[in-house]
DNA sequence: CGGAGCTTTGAATGTATTCAAACGCCGTGG
DNA sequence: CCACGGCGTTTGAATACATTCAAAGCTCCG
């Protein structure tokens, strides 16, 4: 079990893999760097959330993860890890499906920075996210908690600060979503979906907005 | 076994994945696309790969598998594929960190459809594959077949076809490529790494005795 | 020889970036 | 209590990178 503050690292960059996490409480991501600075999100980490980083590959591992905001987190070492794989199949499989999810979820995000316009974009990451948050109870109606800053969803989007920025703007004139401070609130989520040509067979989530523990 | 024409789909979006598959020969592609048409290469699949279409997910696929070239397929079913997982946890094991390795070469491209420049870009694409390519004895010194067109490489990198060959000629006239016809040629694989921001570490390629310039 | 598919070229346009500065909020310290 | 500073957001103008549209050229194959 370990906290971190927020806007540091869980594990940076170069260091070699020695736990797998699970996301007890708070945001994070997982982010990759150019040489000269250049920085993208390539997942967000929300709470339920089982991941590691390049665990099974050994060799240094080739991206950072952060906390967004404060986060919690229950770590198991590798040779426990191993031991539970090797005792309980089922559990493997549940992680292996997981890990399955999240791919798929990556490749979603590939779509969205490489085809996506910025306001597609944009409307395509509210939308999978405010999901995720909501499959883990996370939402409160039409509502949730916002932590990422306007710089984050640059990250993220592969846009930059400013533009996001513009693109908000132009999602609340048009009546698309409210975003006051911390709280997001998306009125009408047919209609946000639309507008992020969002299909929600990739995030292959339970039927119904019930409980759910994937992750990863 | 299946052979499968250039240009025609193995696995469609919307279909239910029955089987994995080992690419015996060829090069293929999965691809996503938006209801408009818009279409994202999301990876190159080339021969040795292993894949399937979110075989252990169920439910309906969320993207489709092309053949770039004609290529052959060896197909095994859900049953016996459960069956050999079960009864040979090594082969289970080798599968996972094959998958593993493809997330986190999904991950490199959403940092370069979402960070790189067009140029940069491009330069990356070429190296990994060639890389890759490399890996599996494919290539000829300098040089390895290279199938996809411009058009394929506009997907796969979120440009236009057009940007696409206007940055290619500036890769030719750097100096960086030589690429005749179907015949690629990278005469000095540490330029084009340099120009590309390339950071071998992503690739989790068994290390091999007397190549020149790791990573950068 | 003809045609289809792929590549190349040019000019005009547009989306997103860059740079710079101001604003607002909030916690801290004087 | 108010001033200060930091951080995140907002604004504007100029610029740049990539797109769009249109057409021509090339190459391979039938």
């Amino acid at each position: 079990m370990r906290a971190i503050a927020a806007r540091r690292d869980l594990i940076r960059e170069g260091e070699s893999p020695h736990f797998v996490y699970l996301l007890l409480d708070g945001w994070a991501c997982r982010y990759k760097t150019l040489a000269d600075g250049r920085r993208q999100i390539v997942s967000f980490l929300l709470p339920g959330d089982i991941f590691d980083a390049g665990f099974l590959l050994l060799g240094k591992i080739d991206h950072g993860i952060a906390a967004i905001t404060p986060i919690r987190v229950g770590g198991i070492g590798r040779d426990d890890f191993e031991a539970l794989l090797e005792a309980c199949p089922k559990i493997a499989k549940a992680l292996w499906r997981g890990e399955r999810i999240a791919a798929s979820i990556q490749r979603e995000w590939t779509l969205n920075v490489g085809q996506r316009t910025a306001f597609e974009r944009l409307s395509h990451l509210l939308v999978e996210t405010f999901l995720r948050l909501e499959s883990v109870g996370l939402t409160n109606g039409q509502s949730c908690d916002w932590p990422p800053t306007q710089a984050d969803l640059a990250d993220a989007t592969g846009l930059t600060a400013v533009h996001v920025n513009r693109m908000l703007q132009e999602l609340r004139r048009s009546g698309l979503i409210a975003l006051n401070g911390r709280a997001l609130t998306i009125p009408d989520m047919a209609a946000l979906k639309q507008a992020a040509l969002f299909s929600a067979a990739y995030l292959h989530l339970a039927p119904r907005p019930g409980r759910t523990g994937e992750g990863a």
